[in-house]
DNA sequence: AACGCCACTCAAAGCGCTTTGGATACCTTA
DNA sequence: TAAGGTATCCAAAGCGCTTTGAGTGGCGTT
């Protein structure tokens, strides 16, 4: 079924079918919903393609995501955060064109994208400091909100939604060293990722404050896996002066330390004490009644859902100045922390 | 840049231009190189829509995502399916549309998919038992491959991808019986779900080969969650007659039964033995220099790879027979099982 | 010299929609 | 009654591509 059959059917023109259903002004209440009625009976939707190559809109975007070459490892946050921004999709009768590409080639996907045609816009996901994509967009003026910041100048020349990374690793910090902690290993993302340098500065600056020096062996930085929580937080529980408490990037590399506890014959939150940060993923809730670790909170999903409404406003309106959105994390009490063993 | 202004610069007709690009055999050799080079050096590329109304075919796949409207929760292997499949579409030049859905939406959104021709084939996630959409999608024309497959009659006249659920869940509880284990503790996902209630059946198949009956108070179904794990490993440990192991159908039920025997002080392969099912996830590795977890392995990345070839092949030969495809756990040697504890 | 055959190339139609720029009929109003 | 609105509707152009059907010119054959 399409235009021209169905106005055929209903003895209209093709004009007259395709405002009626649109919703224009310029035809009658009465025909409106003859036609309405027709279109639901013979099961008529506008062609996408068509309309698309009509309108010049394509009414998707494209969300560009990044695996590491080197590890093959899909970031789960994403996830969630893509099922929130579909939310907003369906709402806004939007598509969702995903593509999850080795690292190396993000930059040659974005211009292909372009090139196509068949986005209005992208969201960039996962940036690094001083991003070449952001550039590259702004040149081909496609329409984008990033899913983070890319550190470096120019912060506020595009539309960001990020969560205060360095802050909640600074108010983790302090709460560990409140507690007495004085050597804490800090097992972060990889730090090329703008989230985890921002999070090891935080880090850094709550313990300057307190006239604490950071030291480098208590610092691991990898792909956030479970493996590799367990593997470092094991190498820094069998080292000479071993930290009394850990803070960590993502709740599965916080499994991953509890493993290495648990193989240590160490009691988390007696023994050892553990702050995460917890993206609040749907499958690995930190607990639904009561929260398993003690925690930085903050949803990805909402992260979602605010990028893809941040977005929609920019497609209706590209010429607006760029909006910024700053989320806090809140700071969870669970389990898992408790005051610095004495010696 | 388009056709038009490309043709005009090169000084040939549309034609020419579009056939030298798409590899005809009626142009010179000669004139496709100049047509090349100037395509590249004006950096044109075919406007995706445009070209989909003309031939009639979009170069994209739907993957409808369902997400259970109870509980919320995007079931991971999702990730880790599609980013198996989007290496394929990426070599075949394809692209993903991705939908994620309440599932109460679901049918309607393969309806709309379908109205608005917006993809030329769809892969079904996550199906139940004689599941609608495959109906559904017969009814209309489109093609689709199943990734799982759904129970009931007419198995074979659709095309699937699958693991072989049953003997893998068979395969694990004789694995567990060998080790004298008598009482089993069966974590699943939702038994409405097709994998899930393969996996019951191949579990009581083993038993029942022993002559040991099922015992329903052994066997939680739900979604498969760490907390799920951690409570109903916690409450059937706590209950008269405990079970001596038990079977999880995913890696993070496994990490709540761990959880679980932690808290209840009981060490996992010693007193309690733990077989899970492991999809091969790549932020959630069973280890990788040497296996954590005893588990019945498949990779779900794989799964993706080999319904996205499917799909293909569906798509360029539309009438061909419909194509299975049966995988095979391997059974992996970890740490968390051992022989049955003497009462 | 006439013919047929390649090897190339092209103009134009068509994919299914939106949108521009009228047309038509029916009311008002002076 | 004529002029001017207003409410409806329509034919046709155009979005950027592919593809059909139709030339051209050059070459070897007879």
């Amino acid at each position: 079924m399409n235009l021209k059959k169905l106005s055929d059917i209903v003895g209209l023109s093709q004009t007259t079918v395709s405002r009626a259903l649109n919703g224009y002004p310029e035809v009658s209440e009465a025909t409106r919903d003859r036609v309405r009625k027709a279109a639901e009976k013979y099961n008529y939707a506008p062609n996408n393609r068509a309309r698309s190559l009509a309108t010049g809109r394509t009414h998707a975007v494209g969300h560009v995501i990044p695996v590491s070459t080197e590890h093959e490892v899909v970031n789960p946050v994403f996830t969630d955060f893509i099922a929130g921004a579909s939310e907003i999709y369906s709402r806004e009768n939007y598509d969702m064109h995903l593509k999850i590409v080795p690292d190396a080639l993000e930059e040659q996907t974005y211009r292909d994208i372009a090139l196509k045609g068949s986005v209005d816009a992208v969201i960039v996901h996962g940036p690094k400091d001083n991003d070449k994509r952001i550039e590259l967009l702004r040149g081909i003026g496609m329409p984008f909100v990033v899913h983070g910041r890319s550190g470096g100048k120019g912060e506020d020349d595009y539309s960001w939604v990020d969560m205060n990374n360095a802050r909640a690793f600074e108010r983790a910090t302090e709460f560990l060293l409140d507690l007495g902690h004085r050597r804490i290993g800090l097992l972060n993302g990889l730090e090329t990722m703008d989230f985890a340098s921002r999070r090891r500065h935080g880090y850094k600056a709550a313990l300057t404050a307190r006239g604490i020096a950071e030291d480098p062996a208590l610092c691991y930085s990898s792909e956030m896996t479970e493996e590799f929580g367990f593997n470092s937080a094991r190498a820094l529980l069998n080292a000479d002066n071993p930290p009394t408490a850990f803070l960590a990037s993502s709740i599965i590399i916080g499994i991953g330390v509890r493993r290495a506890c648990e193989e240590a014959n160490l009691k988390l939150g007696r023994d050892v004490s553990l702050v995460i940060h917890d993206d609040d993923l749907s499958y690995l809730r930190n607990g639904t009644s009561e929260p398993i670790y003690t925690a930085t909170r903050s949803s990805v999903r909402l992260a979602g859902r605010i990028c893809a409404e941040m977005l929609m406003t920019k497609i209706a309106n590209p010429d607006a100045p760029p909006e910024h959105r700053l989320l806090d994390a809140e700071l969870i009490i669970g389990h898992t922390h408790g005051p610095a063993p004495a010696r």
